[in-house]
DNA sequence: TCAAAAGTGTTCAGGGTACACCCATGC
DNA sequence: GCATGGGTGTACCCTGAACACTTTTGA
């Protein structure tokens, strides 16, 4: 190694000064859970290189943003939600992923619960929410990135309790299960998995029910955060579903 | 929603005309292990605002270069080695992360030998092999980027046989097991760690046996690449040390 | 009283964990 | 023969997995 190649290491190190300058972007996988269904928020592209194609929603970053901030103004833009659960996946760089030049971007997902959050686009009906399954073709590669977030949150459902962000404050036990069973593609066994989150303690009993219900009413819970940080803290929490 | 926002989320489906562009780099945190100590390969720093300090080694972004293909170039530049075990982790953007400009960095991790990889930087000794443990203050937020990495190392060494790339090709039992517990920070019992290793049967006997130490010499083994990715194929492969 | 979903215990097998001594080699 | 690290087996416990019936409510 020779000196010429240490500098080449540290290229940065002495000016950016004319140096080459990239698009950056933050594209948004929304997840979305809703009557045993999971679904992502996806627009319909207006390029004519992806007519009839969906996109995910995404933005340019703006000067004076960080990448979180960004994906939480598309979040809020999108969805006019704020405090929405966020994570950054992956940059993908791949040099012809945009027809219109060079764009880097970085993937995030979000987790929020449909019902409780209209998302309307009453004017030109370009948002939809789409069952994640019956998603194929899409525009640049944002079928990719969706696969990617989608793997991701498989794994991060399995250990961490994130699923919570997916449905109402309160829920049932059975709403849970079915969320997990959907969203993982598995059965699970009802009685393995009350005693599983039984023992986690992380659930608060309500002492309500269910009222809309044409049969048994179920009891309704809803998650501890405070006993879930602590438990973080002191690194005595095991979830693993 | 209005109109109006939609056309925002996708504003760059529109132009990239005039858009904000940015500097985008690459940062490696080259892990390598070492008669029992996991080292990282820094440079000092030649800015004058971090003097003294260690940084990673990185580079700009080339045109026409996805971020992989980067961090593969940065990592010849640094050690003449090709086919180094290379993974993404995270994009780091805070606003002020470097003294001259706007950088979005791409911190990758990557892992090898140093027995068997002499990386000299003759003429200027810019270049170290620094135990992580060892490390403080470093230069930009490198010490930030270093820690995500070696916590992303941590777990994914729990999930995923990938020590081997930290161990010549043929190793013994005792040294795998010192691997795991010096990069853990744990202790393993003994014959509970070769039990498991066996059950994995994706170890390769090599009949042979150490012939430089003066001792009981150990057996030899080395990883059986070819059956590891069988079994993820198969899906039948369920590791977790 | 019936339909529909809620809720509840036990048994078994396999894997993780704890633990101590003999073995092979070089000097 | 002794110092040094290499190599081996067993017992227990706990967790994960399989499995079916009773209860509550509304209609």
């Amino acid at each position: 190694m020779n000196k010429a190649t240490t500098d080449q290491i540290n290229r940065y190190t002495q000016s950016l000064e004319g140096s080459t300058m990239f698009n950056v972007s933050v594209d948004c996988v929304i997840f979305g859970y809703d009557q045993s269904h999971l679904k992502v928020l996806l627009v319909e592209s207006d390029m004519p290189q992806f007519k009839g194609k969906l996109s995910l929603v995404g933005d340019l970053l703006s000067e004076g943003e960080t990448l979180r901030v960004a994906a939480k103004r598309i979040l809020y833009n999108t969805t006019h939600l704020k405090d929405v659960y966020l994570e950054q996946v992956e940059a993908f760089s791949a040099i012809g992923r945009h027809p219109y030049g060079r764009v880097i971007t970085l993937a995030y997902y979000s987790l929020l619960m449909i019902s409780e959050n209209e998302i309307e686009d009453a004017k030109n009906k370009k948002l939809r929410w789409v069952p994640v399954g019956e998603i194929d073709e899409m525009a640049f590669d944002h079928k990719e990135i969706l696969d990617t977030c989608y793997n991701t949150l498989k794994k991060k459902l399995r250990e961490c309790p994130i699923g919570f962000n997916l449905l109402p404050n309160k829920f049932s036990l059975n709403q849970l299960q079915s969320l997990y069973e959907t969203v993982l593609g598995i059965t699970l066994d009802k009685r393995n998995f009350r005693r599983k989150l039984n023992s986690l303690d992380l659930l608060i009993d309500l002492n309500e029910s269910q009222d809309d219900v044409k049969h048994r009413p179920a009891k309704l819970y809803r998650f501890d955060q405070e006993k879930y940080e602590q438990s973080i803290e002191t690194g005595s929490l095991v979830f693993e579903i």
